[in-house]
RNA sequence: GCGCAGAUGGCGGAGUGGUCAAUCGCAUCUGACUGUAAAUCAGACGCCUUCGGGCUACGUAGGUUCAAAUCCUACUCUGCGCA
């Protein structure tokens, strides 16, 4: 089985840092060359770099990354094209000799590389997604429960709750298509780390952060990419967090202070999101400081060297 | 000092005699997650409970009433106006 080694956690931890660090060491201990794999649903864009605290390259230390600056914002992606991409990258990595590091908190996103666990197999229909968003949830779970009578399709796992999953349920099923089963097994000999943070550490982290970003112009950034009409507002709502709190200050809907405190408890809640997350995968190495990932490096590297 | 307005759960803010442990928003807690995932969505949220219910609460102290967060009186505090 090919190496890889995830790093995780919650935002403002520390991981792309650590990323780096990880891959020096094994690099000059080990001799063995590593990539790093951005596993972050918005660090995929260019220009988004002070909105999404974007590593700069000089922070890289000359490790190649992947997965960054590969969109413009105006462009869609999904988990599943993420998925599809990330797999031939990895097929190049390992036919380098080299080790991988999937690093990131988008935890969609992890699934679908390390368990392939990237949605049905069912491309979406958007233009009768888009019609079908004109139904109130209630309509579409009848509709969704009709057709899985039809069809005689199990929906026990579609939150029947939630607009934007009873749609996508519809489509799938429309299409004829059938909810993928899910992988709990992974293809690659892996090595999951997660960095964790305890809450009154992470909040205070989240603030200092948030701090810098404004003083290194986050909201100039924004509206530079307005002017030059690389983002919108409605775009800019969908990216979320810092950007759908900016294009919501720019439009004067917010006042500066609401726009600081908002997004300060946003990205928290964000935070908190990804810990649930990521709790639910048993083979985390759960960390709180940076220096432990050193002898798990050690134990990994020495116990399965990798080969291609 | 006088006049007016107001004091509600961690915060903001509804409620103005019974259906109020008290709408709602925020925060908090727990969780879901099958092609938008930094997204989207759910549950809990006074205390106790054998889950039937019980108890204590709407500034403080009294009062009216079968019944008060809601009416009356006094007091305390806060804001605005007049002195």
């Amino acid at each position: 089985m090919n190496p890889l080694i995830t790093i995780v956690g919650p935002t403002a931890t520390g991981k792309s840092d650590l990323a780096v660090t990880a891959a020096l060491y094994i690099q000059e201990k080990f001799g063995i060359p590593v990539e790093i794999i951005s596993a972050d649903s918005r660090q995929i864009f260019k220009h988004l770099d002070i909105g999404t605290g974007k590593i700069t390259t000089e922070e890289m230390k000359g490790v190649p990354h992947h997965m960054l600056d590969t969109l413009e914002p105006k462009e869609s992606f999904s988990v599943f094209a993420y998925g599809k991409k990330v797999e031939e990258i990895l097929e190049e990595i390992h036919k380098r000799g080299a080790i991988p590091i999937l690093c990131g908190g988008t935890g969609f996103y992890i699934e679908a590389v390390v368990y392939k666990n990237a949605g049905a197999d069912t491309p979406p229909n958007v233009e009768f997604q888009k019609e079908l968003e004109n139904f109130n949830i209630d309509e579409l779970h009848t509709k969704l429960v009709q057709l899985s009578e039809e069809k005689q399709k199990d929906i026990s796992h579609v939150d029947i709750q939630n607009k934007r999953r009873v749609i996508r349920a519809i489509d799938i099923l429309t299409q004829d298509g059938s909810f993928a089963k899910k992988n709990t097994t992974s293809p690659y000999n892996l090595l999951q780390i997660g960095l964790h943070a305890d809450a009154e550490i992470l909040k205070n982290r989240i603030q200092k952060r948030l701090d810098k970003r404004l003083d290194d112009g986050i909201i100039q950034e924004s509206e530079k990419l307005l002017e030059q009409n690389i983002l919108t507002h409605e775009r800019m709502h969908t990216l979320g967090l810092e950007y759908r709190f900016i294009s919501q200050l720019l439009q004067k809907k917010i006042t500066l202070p609401e726009f600081k405190e908002k997004l300060f408890f946003a990205i928290w809640h964000y935070a908190k999101r990804q810990r649930v997350w990521f709790k639910k995968y048993s083979d985390i190495h759960w960390i709180q400081n940076p220096d432990d990932i050193f002898p798990l490096l050690d134990e990994y590297i020495t116990a399965t060297p990798p080969t291609s």
